[in-house]
DNA sequence: TTGTTTCTAACGGTTTTCAGGGATATAAAA
DNA sequence: TTTTATATCCCTGAAAACCGTTAGAAACAA
């Protein structure tokens, strides 16, 4: 029997031997690799031969968004299931957007890891229960708001690494001046990186910059 | 041969059953129950019939800091195993301080928590590397500011309904005036419960506030 | 070459946070 | 009964965040 291919993407390292105990139990799942970071998902694509990616979006550095857009570029053909701890609508739109098949909440049953995988190998889509629930609710509000939607795209853009290094200084509690005198420049131009953080990443304030950076690993 | 008994709890269930596959195969120890929040975990109490707890940090509503320290007003006797996503010193001074004998980083390998459960199991402590090394690097600075440390105690100290609530919404990204209106309460009380806030946390401003928050599953 | 992105910097004005007090009422605990 | 914890409200002044906008230089891609 061909058994289906796995590889695991997750930085702790607790979950991926966790995932792959539960996994070894099934007769038709092989898990042929893993990864602790965005950066290893990325090399280990070279030697592309697992049929099915669970990847974790809360990762530090590269993130799974930014892994799943960088396989999008370059053709990526895999089948990929994200994992999160966090049921986010919007994240769920915008990795489905970028080509996900299946999305696992963490807080789901490891044997709803199984169905995820077989389910989307056979070529269907896969959603854990809260996840489920969480569409349903936000549906109608959705056939409403649709233009919205499709700028939403922007939530997840890639920041400069400039911006990455104040948004890891300001979630580290530093205020402007003092992230100014840090990276050896006016607080005016903090100020500015601070501004287009907030715009990019679509957050009201510094504490909606605080909590991506929490969720994205920055910090 | 007696099996070392074990207790789980963590609030991602995925993580739950990968522990859970990952000590099966261990013949010495046996998983005799899982909880996914600390209110079940202090229920779970009364049948008390583990040996080890393996306790995660980060849980909504009631913490793992919260349960342990319900545990010690009541006299627990089991070991516990704290597991974390964050390898904070302060916190594992704090949980250590508080009774834990264990601290395992989800960053650290799954054989790991074999080896933490024979060892604590044994009467030792045990350590993931991660944290030994976090632990050795501040060891010196400890010795010349024990009295601080001793005030440390108040940095996990509970926070009132009130004060919980107000943090979320802080969290939440509404400013003072928005969370008065929330809760129909002045905005003058509203800062007050943030300054009580910043003060019990030992943060420096709202946004270590959110961080807090997000890493205590409060949002 | 032209256009885009990134990083840098500035300014004026408004709103909010933050530190520091002080104050009152209620209820539970010692 | 006195103390303690909780929750409420108020004030001031300095600092910081926030908003809108502009703009130059360098690096890089189309």
């Amino acid at each position: 029997m061909k058994k289906i291919k796995v590889h695991i993407a997750d930085d702790h390292q607790i979950l991926i031997d966790g995932i792959y105990a539960v996994l070894s139990s099934e007769e038709n799942i092989e898990v042929v690799g893993s990864s602790l970071n965005g950066e290893d998902v990325l090399k280990w694509f070279a030697s592309n031969e697992a049929d099915i990616l669970i990847l974790d979006i809360n990762m530090p550095n590269v993130d799974g968004i930014e892994v799943l857009q960088s396989f999008i570029k370059i053709g990526f053909q895999q089948k990929t299931i994200v994992l999160s701890s966090y049921d986010d609508i919007k994240l769920i739109k915008e990795v489905l957007k970028i080509g996900a098949k299946g999305f696992l909440a963490k807080k789901c049953a490891g044997e709803n890891i199984v169905e995820a995988i077989n389910t989307v190998y056979g070529g269907k889509q896969y959603f854990s229960e809260s996840i489920q629930d969480k569409l349903l609710s936000t549906f109608s509000k959705e056939v409403s708001s649709m233009e919205q939607t499709s700028q939403d795209g922007s939530f997840f853009s890639s920041l400069t690494p400039r911006e990455t290094e104040v948004l890891r200084l300001i979630a580290q509690q530093f205020n402007t001046k003092e992230i100014g005198t840090e990276l050896h420049i006016s607080k005016n131009t903090v100020e500015t990186h601070r501004k287009n953080l907030i715009n990019k990443l679509k957050v009201k304030n510094v504490v909606g910059l605080a909590i991506y950076a929490v969720k994205n690993n920055i910090v």
